[in-house]
DNA sequence: GTCTATAGTAAGATAGAC
DNA sequence: GTCTATCTTACTATAGAC
């Protein structure tokens, strides 16, 4: 991470369009080799943690080399932070869908409805358990720390709004009470041995979230 | 981390008792060392993170040497595990106490006994909320992860267990909403700008927390 | 116990041909 | 776009005198 000091843990899609046809065939393989070096890094960072793994290891396990690698991504921490993203959307789009239907179908009280999207949200985690538990585990790139603290300041804010919108007085404590315990149901989730045991912890969590309403 | 790669962070006390007169001597200045080692490294791991922190730092404003460093440590990672156990026996010398004291003035209920020993460990974090703020973040020699994980799901099934007797059905649902919730709170108390603010997240969420009783 | 100066280390990143 | 061979860089950790 030498040349990286100054800059860390960021990313910004590069999806570089062509038009021209015989590029549109390199591009295709060019494509081709950057979602098999996810892939592959997928796998390699779920067995073996970021630190562990080898950006040799990556690209042996996807048939390309390191300097394919280097064409598609800035490196490793690169690698780390796509896939990252990638699950990160998933959770985004999954629990607005949820909350969405759940709206649409009539559903008003604010807690039922937080609670849906909670459970959206769980089920992403179980779906994705191995890869969920990656970031979990708190191994990743040099900067990664704060790309997470980030992201959970960002889930603990949304969260306050949203309590807070529903005239729950303590909203913020609220907020880190829901987060927090999501953030730990993640983390046990993904070391359950399968997916029904998970899904076991998942509906206990959630059921214990529900005793939460503002008793009156 | 080269002659660690086999086993990562682990630690032993190491006092290292003497006898004779000038052996005393010498001990009591290496004690007085080991200590301000200690205690730069308290303030550069709180200022730098621990991969952004240099063995020479520290040493810089202990007013050491890395020789020395290297005598009283095993290394850098060493020092933060030093500092982790440290504040891990204050947590647990603290949740102790407090429960027991309220054990002793007749308090019985589970849950409010809970609660007390929560606050107490949410207490020691106000107080020491930099050095919590440290491994609450995340950054931490290599190996850490796996302590980190480890003292979660110690608590976890200390808490799950801590229910069970208390006859809660989702005893080890009401653990992870209870332990998650803590852990955050943590990491959102290290952010307060002062004790007040800290102290004010902390009584919000132990309120939020005693909703939680079981309902009849 | 303490110090300075030195070396080891490895893995991530780059150059440049194809 | 893809490849192989090379390098580099910044630390930590050690050696050995005082």
């Amino acid at each position: 991470m030498s040349t990286d000091q100054a800059s860390p843990a960021t990313r910004a899609s590069n999806p570089a369009p062509r038009s021209s046809d015989s590029a549109a065939r390199a591009s295709e393989r060019g494509a081709a080799t950057r979602s098999g070096l996810l892939t592959a890094a997928r796998a390699v960072f779920i067995k073996e943690g970021y630190a562990q793994a080898g950006v040799t290891d990556i690209v042996a396990r996807a048939g390309a080399s390191v300097g394919s690698l280097y064409h598609h991504f800035s490196g490793k921490a690169d690698l780390y932070l796509a896939l990252f993203d990638e699950l990160e959307n998933d959770y985004i789009e999954r629990t607005r869908k949820a909350v969405r239907r759940a709206k649409d179908a009539g559903v008003g009280d604010p807690m039922v409805l937080f609670l849906i999207g909670a459970r959206g949200y769980l089920d992403v985690s179980i779906e994705q358990r191995e890869l969920a538990g990656v970031f979990a585990r708190g191994d990743g790139p040099p900067g990664f720390e704060m790309v997470w603290q980030q992201r959970l300041r960002d889930w603990v804010s949304k969260n306050t709004e949203f309590f807070a919108r529903s005239g729950e007085p303590l909203d913020e404590a609220v907020a880190i009470v829901m987060t927090g315990a999501m953030m730990l149901a993640v983390s046990e989730l993904a070391r359950a041995p399968d997916s029904v045991r998970a899904r076991h912890i998942a509906d206990g969590v959630i059921s214990v979230l529900s005793r939460l309403e503002i008793r009156s």
